[in-house]
DNA sequence: GAGTGGTCTAGACCACTCA
DNA sequence: GAGTGGTCTAGACCACTCC
């Protein structure tokens, strides 16, 4: 017997018949019941294959109502997150670290707004520089709450990042993650070495164990960085 | 009998054991057949909630190895590319749009270095202006291959933007997406109300129909426009 | 009410990788 | 060589939604 077909095999010809339009926008597709026929395959597999195309948002699709190849191109993009050390190596470039400042305080007002906390909580707050073959790469402003990681207290951050530290040392169970365009910051620009205003890529991420937040922090980088996905 | 249990409650209890770190980073996890013992379900449903922490970069499978939480947080972001109009209209806004220019002319230097494409091909060269409730929103630069889109050459886009006539008239295969931060050039500044030199977030799309390049376009958004995801 | 996708099961074989 | 994940099958029932 041939090789059995492969969910992936089936994903690529439906790809295929959406991409030349053989099924435009908007087009019905067979069942699964009619296209497991069609391949040879049973409807589990079809099924894994339809799945694929609808967490891409390629299709669309309704139980009793059928699937439809997607009029919206409402794609899904992935990017990946990588460590700032490992997206620097990756770069083919010599990572280098370093802490700028450390201090414990109160969370200033935006640091309370964004993290619904009150001005009671007490934060380790970190400036840090990450170099790729010693040029600036990302400059990091992190909050950290010592309610919810009281370690962090006596952590100093001098040798291992923030990022890799809690990685290690602090749970969370939900993230939110931003990126957008910004002006240069003193700080940021007198760390990334631009002149204050000129535009700098702005990754924010927040973390919560529960309800509890963990972790603010604002990564800029010089407006050469890129983050790029293919679809 | 009880209810059967899903291998989204499966994935909940096991992504709950790795954010209060009953399975610490780099821990191992047990194998498929043994937590489909434990959690009473056949092996497919576990296998099925462990495909889906793995496709989120939170445990990292081998052969023979086993599974093991994640040590680093690459974890995979995803975010939904919406059409313009859907985008501004979902925000609550009133969409808007108009054409600024449009030209058939040989690509630029930049154009062609691009897309890997010669000076004797053809282009359609839009500007746009997308607007929420009146305010610039987006300003659109996009150019149109016409040998893989001849039918570009008789649309007018005055009413109807260049991405939703291409949803509907054009296929592709392959495209890329990027994000960065820029300086606003004079058209951006110009068409978003913004100081030249402003930082404009910017995203740029490249689509191919196999090898053949079909549109490329760079889309700027004032630094108030951010793209957020939850993890 | 009926049709389609969503999911689970039980069993099987394969492919990769570690030892 | 052997253990673990990757995948396919055949069958079944359910849930949602359109008519």
């Amino acid at each position: 017997m041939n090789t059995r077909i492969s969910w992936r095999d089936i994903r690529e010809e439906l790809m295929r018949r959406i991409a030349v339009r053989d099924w435009p926008p908007g087009a019905e597709i067979p069942g699964e019941e009619s296209l497991a026929a069609e391949f040879g395959a049973s409807r589990a597999t079809v099924n894994r294959a339809m799945q694929d195309l609808a967490a891409r948002g390629l299709v669309e699709r309704k139980r009793k109502a059928g699937s439809r190849v997607a009029s919206n191109p409402v794609r899904e993009a992935r990017f990946v997150i990588p460590l700032v050390r490992h997206e620097v190596e990756k770069a083919g470039a010599e990572y280098g670290y370093s802490l700028l400042s450390r201090e414990v305080v109160p969370p200033t007002g935006i640091v309370r707004a964004r993290l619904q906390t009150g001005a009671a909580a007490r934060f380790v707050h970190l400036r840090c520089l990450h170099m790729a073959d010693r040029r600036p790469w990302q400059y990091e402003d992190r909050w950290i709450s010592l309610d919810a990681v009281p370690a962090a207290a006596s952590a100093d951050f001098e040798t291992v990042g923030p990022n890799e530290w809690l990685v290690a040392n602090a749970p969370f169970s939900n993230a939110e993650y931003a990126f957008f365009a910004a002006a240069a910051s003193e700080d940021e620009a007198a760390a990334l070495g631009l002149a204050v205003g000129s535009p700098v890529f702005v990754g924010e991420r927040l973390t919560w164990l529960g309800e509890t937040p963990v972790t603010l922090v604002r990564m800029a980088h010089p407006p050469s960085h890129r983050v790029v996905t293919r679809l």
